[in-house]
Parts: structure tokens; sequence; C-alpha cells
RNA sequence: GGCUCCUUAGCUCAACUGAAUAGAGCAUCUGACUACGGAUCAGAAGGUUGCAGGUUUGAAUCCUGCAGGAGUCACCA
């Protein structure tokens, strides 16, 4: 690549010139804006007082020097105060575009599998209620960070731990049996987890009722929560659930069904799937044996009435409950486990847990927890914390029915999308399956682009309407801009006759096509930093400068009218690369390119 | 109240490690379809980067204080 033969010869010229010892990696080069001449800049302030010379005389001595030893490369070098442009050959640009046109795996390193694994989880979900909108952020940040470590060459697992236990699931059981009249999903034609959603919705309103009217007999509402005869049944529920009863379980068993057949058929419409999927039911026994171990050896205390902590105050934080008075495990307990266990499983170079901002404190704490009960591999676990999704009007609260179903939404926006597509009425030729597929691409092209663009760790405000905009930076821009290059290519080589392969030889090229070559050139660059920083939002916009960058260049280029063959030839092998370069950017992001729309 | 994070154009978002005149889209206005796909492109307008200091040759970016917002500090998950 020119960047690293650049630092090396600017290294070796700091050396020579003012005796400045620099390595190669320390050498920041930035792409030189569009105002200026040039393609590289080196900022030479940082050496001025090394070289003890005006930052114009440092770089033009550099420039010099790398343009001399670099002949074949730099074509030019100028400088603008203390800011050094470099020129690169257009033979180099040229040879580059050639060799990336018809490599499909242009940008994407290969996995080796024997390396240990980076397991990340994502998705999370409790069994008694619906995914919604917040939900989706979480899912399709989980996908395509795996699909962005993937690209960068790690070896990933995707985990998703199915919280299954617990009162809340007692709640949705309890209101079934009470007021469901048997009712199943294929009776009421409700898909599993709306069904159960809408138990748990009943518990609350029932609960309630019973609470005001405890309370207009004068009883006092913390009292009034815990005497409601619903809330005692359902404590009186779990308990027998932890206990085996036969009953219960079967319920349970049966109502979990239900939810994960609508879970699956969800994850399934949003494109995401897990390599292992983990049980609460499963695994919280064995947070339970780590608090004892961690009572053993000292770092846990228990209080008088039995309940068990850890004493974080050292740390700056406070004390944390492990284990409730009665034994029962708390999230925490579920936690340590769970990572105990997956570490087993996979021996992994690395845990992401991708979880909500509002669980920061959680994993600092589980973080030290885990470190005091002797684990080293603590220091692997990295929680990948994005901000809530916020709605124009506030935030989702599911009381005030202000949340975004993550089915109706997928729906909503299918049937946005084929609105849109009978209004352009490019698709008459196509049979139902197809454009009933195309609408499903596009739909959530556009969901997954609005919500991925925007950089994880960030609150960010989603808006029905805005979302469903196919126009400016949005997934469809870039899937239109996709099967528009694919027709060129197509018809370059099926009625022009053109062989990708060939090569075209020596030709100039002007300031737009430069401009879309460099950005290519970039990619692999960019699909570093992005894992780096575990940034899909850093692919998402870098690929809408790509395709905002084609389009410009598409414009006023009049690609298969072309006299000069060999300039035709590069310029068709130029849009197979961008086409390759779009595509691979929005697997990335877990986002599907027609080849025609 | 303690701790953590956030505040950039009317709105939604960018700006990799501090670097040249802080960039896009939407909305608004002006232009380009006898056209390889117009779901496009070119242009205009829009900013004291919350406020006040500091460090630096250079600050949206680092430090301090203040204001506003969010999260968390549960025997919820």
């Amino acid at each position: 690549m020119i960047d690293i033969t650049l630092q090396n010869n600017i290294a070796q010229a700091l050396q020579n010139l003012y005796s400045i010892e620099a390595t190669p990696e320390s050498i920041v080069l930035q792409k030189t804006k569009k105002e200026f001449s040039g393609d590289y800049t080196l900022v030479v302030f940082p050496y001025v007082k090394q070289a003890r010379k005006s930052p114009e005389m440092v770089a033009n001595e550099l420039g010099s020097a790398v343009k001399n030893a670099l002949s074949d490369l730099i074509s030019d070098f100028n400088v603008i105060k203390g800011f050094l442009n470099f020129s690169v050959c257009d033979s180099y640009w040229t040879s580059f575009a050639t060799a990336i046109a018809n490599n499909p795996h242009y940008g994407l390193k290969t996995v080796d599998s024997n390396e240990a694994p980076v397991v990340i989880e994502y998705s999370s979900p409790n069994t008694n209620k619906p995914l919604h909108l917040g939900h989706i952020r979480n899912n399709l940040l989980g996908w395509s960070v795996s699909q962005l470590l993937t690209a960068n060459g790690r070896n990933v697992k995707k985990v998703n731990l199915v919280n299954d236990r617990g009162i809340h699931i007692c709640k949705s059981m309890l209101a079934w049996l009470r007021y469901g009249n048997g009712e199943t999903p294929e009776s009421s034609g409700l898909k599993g987890d709306h069904l159960v959603g809408k138990y748990y919705v009943e518990f609350d309103k029932h609960y309630k009722e019973e609470i005001k009217s405890l309370m207009d007999r004068g009883v006092e509402e913390e009292q009034a929560k815990k005497e409601a005869p619903l809330m005692i049944e359902a404590q009186q529920m779990l308990k027998r659930w932890e206990d085996g009863d036969k009953e219960v379980r079967e319920l349970w068993e049966k109502m979990n069904g239900w939810v994960y057949a609508g879970f699956d058929e969800t994850y399934k419409k949003m494109g995401v799937g897990f390599d292992k999927i983990y049980y609460e039911s499963n695994t919280y026994l064995l947070g339970k044996e780590l608090v004892q171990r961690g009572l053993d050896l000292g770092v846990l205390y228990r209080k008088e009435d039995g309940s068990v902590w850890c004493d974080l105050t050292d740390a700056g934080l406070d004390h944390k409950l492990l284990l409730r008075k009665d034994g029962t495990s708390v999230y925490m307990t579920q936690d340590l486990g769970t990572a105990l266990l997956r570490q087993k499983d996979f021996g992994a170079d690395q845990l992401i847990y991708v979880v909500g901002n509002e669980q920061d404190y959680h994993f600092q704490v589980l973080k030290i927890v885990l470190k005091r009960l002797g684990f080293d591999w603590a220091d692997k676990v990295y929680h990948l914390s994005y901000g809530m999704v916020e709605l124009p009007n506030g935030k989702m609260k599911s009381r005030e029915g202000t949340v975004v179903d993550a089915d109706d939404l997928i729906e909503e926006m299918e049937k946005t999308a084929e609105e849109m597509c009978r209004d352009r009425g490019k698709n008459d030729d196509m049979d139902p399956d197809q454009l009933k597929a195309l609408y499903h691409m596009l739909a959530l092209g556009a969901l997954k682009y609005f919500i991925l663009k925007v950089d994880p760790s960030k609150t960010m405000l989603f808006n029905p309407a805005e979302s469903i905009d196919f126009n400016g930076n949005t997934g469809p821009f870039i899937q239109y801009t996709h099967a528009r290059i694919r027709s060129i290519v197509r018809k370059a080589v099926y009625e022009k006759g053109i062989d990708l392969h060939a090569n075209p030889g020596n030709i100039t090229i002007n300031e737009k096509e430069r401009e879309v070559i460099k950005l290519l050139h970039d990619m692999s660059t960019v699909v570093s930093q992005a894992a780096a920083a575990y940034s899909p939002a850093m692919i998402a916009n870098y690929s809408y400068d790509l395709a905002k960058a084609f389009n410009s260049f598409y414009q006023d280029t009049p690609i298969l009218r072309e006299t000069d063959n060999n300039r035709m030839l590069f310029l068709v092998q130029l849009c197979d690369a961008v086409s390759v370069g779009l595509k691979n950017m929005m697997w990335i992001l877990g986002i599907d390119v027609p080849e025609r729309m």
C-alpha cells in the first residue's frame, strides 16, 4: 500500500535530513482536503522544533527527498504553510482499480478458524414480551459487529442468552391460566411472543386493579404492592418452578416454546442468527457456585439475614448484592455463571457483550467481581454499550404504549417500500415472489442503515417517517447505486463484449475518477479502524461517501459511449470495483444489495 | 446528592490520533432529463461546535468550572 511506503520514506528522510528518530507508524498521513491539490498530506509542525527551520522549509526539503526516492510513485508535491501535499501517479491508481475489479473479497480478510474466538453476546431477550425497537438496535449492532470483526479476520462466535426464568415469566403464565381460556397461537392467530406478551400486560392490568382496591381500603401503597393476591400467587409459582413442580414446568415449557417460535421468525426477518444459544434456566446454578467460591476466598461476605454481598467501596463503587436472603440468584449471579461457562466453552480471546448503556455500572461491577474471584480473563470482557433509541415524542415506555414493536415496524417498512416502488413503476417485469423479496430487502436496508449509521454509544432519535425516506444518506440509496452499477457492468459484458480481466494499460484519469479510486483504496484501512472501534457507523458513512462519489462521477461520464476502448474498459472495471466495495461494506452491515431493483 | 455519558446548521447525523475554510442528508431556494437506470447530479443559503476559562504553533476533540439533558446508584432483569 502506498501510505506505508510513504511513511517509511518520510521516516528515512527525517532521519537523514534532521537526525529525527521517528518510527514509520508514528507518521500520520491524512487525505488531502478537496480544496488543495494532492492525495496525501503530511503536517510538518511536529518536526519543526527539532529541525530548527521554518515549517515551509522543512516541508520543501522533506518533499524533495521523498519525491526523489519514490519517483515512480510520487508525481509531484506542493507546500502550503506547514502542510506538505503529495500527488500520486495516475498509473498507481489505475492499476489498483484494475486489480480489485472482479475480486469479490476485496476489503475482507480471511478468517483463521484455529484462532481463539471472539465471543459476542447480543439480543438477550426476555421471554415475556415481543421484541421492540430497542432490541432492534441491539440485534443489528450485534450482528454487524460480528460481521465487521469477521471481515477483519477474527474468528467470531455469536451467542444469545435467553432470560427464560424468573418472576416475569410467572406473571404471564398466571395471567394466561386465569384469563386465557386456553388460547394458543393457533387458535388466536397471534404470533407466540405477542400472545405471551399480551398476558404479561393482562397481569399488570389486574395487578394494578388489586393494588387500587387495597389502597381504597386504606392499605399503604408499598404494602398493597406486596399483598396483592396476584403478586403473592406469582411468587408462589416461581417457588414451585424452582422446586421443579411438574405442572408449572410443563406450562412454562409450552409458553416458552410459543415465544421461541415467535422470536425465530423475527430474527429470520431481521437476518440475524447465532452459533449458540444459552438459557438462564440452565446456567443460573453455576453462578451460585461462584458465589460460594467467593465466600470461601473471602472476597464476598454474608450479612446476618443471609444475603451475600461484595464490598466495592475501595474501587469507588458501592456494596453489591449477589444472592438474596432466601438464597435465590439475582441478575449479577447469573451473569457471573454465564461468563464462566462461556469462557470454558470457547476459550475466548475476547468476550463482547452488546448491552444497553443503562447497564454500564453492572458491567463495571461484573469485571471487578470476576477479577476478585481469581479469573484473569476478566480483562477480556468488553461491554459494547449502546445508547437508547428515542422517539420524536420522547422515550419509549411500555406503560404509555409508546413502544414500537419490531414486527409491526418491519411490516410497515415493507408496505412503504412497496408503495415507493409502485410510484416509480420500474419493476413491472418482476414476478410477485421477486417483488416481495425486493420490498423486504429495501425495507430492511432502510431500517438497518438508519440505525447503524449512528455511532453506537450515542442516544439516537428514531423518526419513523424519516427512516423510510429512500433518498439521501440511506440504505436504499446505496442499494440503488449498486443495482445501477451492476446494470452497467452487465451491459458492458454482454452487449459490448468487454473482458473485465483484460489490462487497460496506461490511461489518464480525471478528478472524479481519482476520488472514487482513492475511496476504494482506503477501504481496508477503514474496515480495520471500524473494527477497532466496534463501529459499524464508520462503515455506513464511508459507504455513503463512496456511493455519492460514484454517482457524481457517473453522472457526467459516458462510460459505454466512450470511444477509446482502453478507457472504456478501465471505466467498466472501476464500476465493477465500486460495486464490489459497496457490496462488501453492506455485507458488514448485514444489508443485502440487489443485482437489480 | 455521588458516579458515568451526552450537548455540533431549523431537524437527523459526520469529522479516524488535536491540524488547513467544521462536513453530509432532510427541509428551503435555483438549475440539469431527444440520457450507460433522474430513487440521480450541479449550485445557493444555513455555524461564536451549550457557556466561561486554560494547555498548545494549532482545540468540536485534551484539562478545570458552570448550565442543560440522559443513565445508574433496587433483595428488577
